[in-house]
DNA sequence: GCGACAG
DNA sequence: ATCTTGTCGC
């Protein structure tokens, strides 16, 4: 894949958010992706804080079965502390290594944090958008900004999260009676057909198929 | 001011 | 994120 060097790197937690804050007028939410998604990409990033080591894996699957095409995981030295709102500048780095290994070009990127459900509408799924040039979608475990109600116990089940007086992204129940997730559009794609990609990425376990295989690579790596 | 805070 | 295997239950 082509992936776009970040032409400013900051060197302090300012320059971060000024980039962030520039960057983030350039991301477009909205427009198709292919239908149907053939490919996707998971991406995940497992660290070890005693070692400064960071694993970041990139797992191409198809879609219709989750057939593993691709995977690749790189190894690194953390460059960057972890401060919530800023935790593109920590994984972008190795991440952009291991999507450069990658040769398919997906249909839709699936990454492990939020897009535009963000302190400053954008986390990462919305700056890996932006470097690859790819629709992005953000999938947390937990969630960041803004309010929601649980959605209901059903699998399909979900609930706008609020902020700022916005839908920001949705809580989406992949699982039934298991904790939802929380999908927000990354780049170039509509929140609801983010939605709707994330549970077909999610037939049986609360996290979907690529981020899942993405998590288990990167943690592999990393203890090893 | 206080607490919360993606991974 | 991480410390951590098997086990109980739908």
């Amino acid at each position: 894949m082509n992936v776009d060097e970040p032409q400013t790197w900051p060197a302090s937690l300012a320059e971060a958010v000024d980039l962030q804050l520039s960057l983030r007028r350039l991301v477009k939410l909205g427009g198709r992706i292919a239908d149907p998604v053939r490919t996707v990409l998971g991406l995940d990033v497992t660290y070890d804080d005693s070692s400064s080591r960071i694993a970041a894996a990139a797992v191409v699957l198809k879609a219709d079965d989750f057939t593993i095409l691709e995977e690749y995981v790189v190894t690194g030295t953390v460059s960057f502390p972890y401060v919530p709102g800023l935790f593109a500048f920590r994984e972008l780095p190795p991440l952009i290594e291991a999507m450069r290994k990658v040769s398919t070009i997906p249909d839709v990127v699936i990454c492990d944090g939020h897009g535009v459900a963000h302190v400053r509408r954008f986390g990462l799924a919305c700056h890996v958008g932006l470097v690859t040039g790819l629709p992005t979608i953000g999938v947390a475990k937990n969630n960041f900004v803004g309010v929601f109600s649980d959605p209901g116990p059903e699998r399909g089940s979900r609930t706008p999260i609020r902020h700022d007086g916005e839908v920001v992204g949705y809580a989406v129940r992949t699982r039934a009676e298991v904790k939802p997730v929380f999908v927000s559009a990354g780049h170039l794609i509509e929140p609801t057909t983010a939605v709707m990609t994330v549970l077909d990425l999610s037939p049986r376990y609360r996290i979907p198929e690529p981020v899942r295989h993405a998590d288990q690579l990167s943690r592999r790596a990393l203890r090893s």
